[in-house]
RNA sequence: GCGGGGUUGCCCUAGCCUGGUAGGGGGCAGGCCUGCUAAGCCUGUGGUCUUUACGGGCCGCGCGGGUUCAAAUCCCGCACCCCGCGCCA
């Protein structure tokens, strides 16, 4: 959520980002914003005259009480009044509900360097790592390489769950497992505190997390009967825990590694790329989530890519890093890099995203921080989310990076130390 | 699931029975007095509106309703936390 000091002050600030993400629909809504705001604080100001007036007269009343004096006038007058509040009330909770909608709705101001761009393939190539591999034979793709070696069912999940599920099978599993472990190790190494958060979050942690609600009901898996909801990602566990929490300064940098199962409905991806594992329903995912001051945040979301690309780097995978342009950003973020690992077919394909969200999911979830001890907060924090690895995407490059004209698979050696020594499979 | 206790500003706490300006302490910030291991005193402290505020107003006591001229206080519903009991891998 954007500060609506900052739209009122510097529209244009906010207008020019709009026009940069190139969101005809939002600017519109941000010219609405401006006059309901307007509206709400011209009829506030008049509302607030009523109650001051209502509340001369209460006292009135209250000291002729005492004085044991009449005072059904007074209460006939102040009768009067509250009509007038209480229709007065009623348009500037509905101006202030129109305001507050939008303002949700609103992205998050994008970093100066962002590039310019309308979609995905605007994107700009920071760097590549690695060869591509050569085969001397047809490469298989990892669906047909898992098949053949017995480590996934399709049709039998689709017949107990449904399309984008899957079981995964003896070494497979084990190296869902080893890509976990490995990632882990790593990032505790490097000081990040691991977390195994809920599952499940509640409606205000699922919205404060998104960005827009309007992505909510397509984003979301509901859990019947109640208010909560299964998680997309660690992040948005790992963020809602500080929910109305205020830091001290030297209790930040918190540094978060989650370890969870992924549920994404993935409404809304038809015509996306949608090959075996690539696009599941579930998957599990390692994450690493930062809270940290406003002026650490872009450092922050250096160290993090770092990170990030030392793990690939490990593992041997051919990958590249593009910074994501203005119009292919998502609306919680300020600036973001993907991480696109190489597949089979010849494409680089998002495999993990590093994201600064500056201060626009700690606004919504009132996440503050302290300059000094006993004092009043300062800000609100910023938060980053990064992907280390997401096993399923990693598995894929695995497969069909490390193939063999066998059929079997080689495996990266840094993870065979978690897979029981394990160096091929099949 | 049942019973009991709780949720007040940056933190702690009083006020609730018996409705009438949210009081005290701590921390923090500023000021004053003083001068020797220091201490004391005063003022301020959240959000928001008023273009700016010397100023003024409104809101704010877990959330949402209700009663009332007036609600932290009374009534109803809900959420969360703690204790005990029950159930449970």
């Amino acid at each position: 959520m954007l500060d609506i000091n900052l739209i009122r002050e510097n529209p244009d600030i906010v207008r020019d980002s709009l026009e940069k993400r190139g969101d005809v629909e939002k600017l519109k809504m941000l010219d609405e914003l401006i006059e309901y705001d307007k509206n709400w604080r011209q009829s506030l100001t008049r509302l607030n005259d009523l109650r001051h007036r209502k509340n001369m007269i209460t006292s009135e009343i209250a000291e002729l009480k005492k004085k044991r004096k009449n005072t059904k006038e007074k209460i006939e007058e102040v009768d009067d009044i509250a009509q007038k509040i209480d229709v007065l009330t009623g348009k500037v909770e509905k101006y202030r509900e129109n305001t507050d909608n939008i303002l949700l709705r609103l992205p998050n101001l994008l970093h100066d360097s962002v590039p310019m761009g309308k979609n995905e393939k605007d994107n700009v190539e920071i760097r590549v790592w690695g060869k591509q591999p050569k085969f001397d034979f047809k490469p298989k793709s990892h669906l047909e390489i898992a098949s053949d070696l017995g480590l996934i069912e399709s049709e039998r999940a689709a017949k107990a769950v449904g399309a984008g599920f899957f079981y995964l099978k003896n070494e497979l599993v084990l190296l869902d497992l080893a890509i976990q472990r490995f990632a882990i190790s790593f990032l505790m190494k490097k000081d990040f505190t691991l977390v195994e958060p809920p599952y499940m979050v509640n409606r205000k942690a699922y919205e404060g997390m998104i960005g827009d609600p309007f992505d909510f009901a397509e984003a979301s898996y509901k859990i019947e009967d109640s208010e909560l909801y299964l998680i997309p990602t660690a992040e948005y566990p790992l963020g809602s825990m500080f929910i109305d929490e205020i830091f001290e300064l030297q209790d930040l940098p918190v540094k978060l590694v989650g370890v969870s199962a992924c549920f994404r409905r993935e409404v809304g991806t038809h015509g996306k790329y949608m090959k075996g594992l690539f696009r599941t329903h579930q998957f599990n995912k390692i994450e690493q989530f930062i809270v940290c001051t406003p002026e650490q945040s872009w450092d922050f979301l250096e160290e993090l890519q770092r990170n990030s690309e030392e793990l690939y780097q490990e593992l041997g995978l051919h990958h590249r890093v593009v910074s994501l342009c203005s119009g292919d950003m998502t609306a919680k973020a300020a600036k973001a890099y993907d991480i696109e690992v190489w597949m089979a077919d010849g494409e680089f394909r998002e495999s993990g995203s590093n994201s600064n969200c500056t201060d626009y999911q700690a606004r919504r979830l009132n996440i503050r921080f302290r300059e000094k001890l006993g004092q009043a907060p300062a800000g609100f924090v910023h938060t980053l989310n990064n992907t280390a690895l997401a096993t399923s995407r990693t598995m894929i490059a695995i497969l069909e990076q490390f193939q063999q004209r066998d059929g079997s698979v080689v495996i990266p050696k840094v993870l065979r130390p978690f897979m029981g020594g394990i160096e091929r499979i099949g």
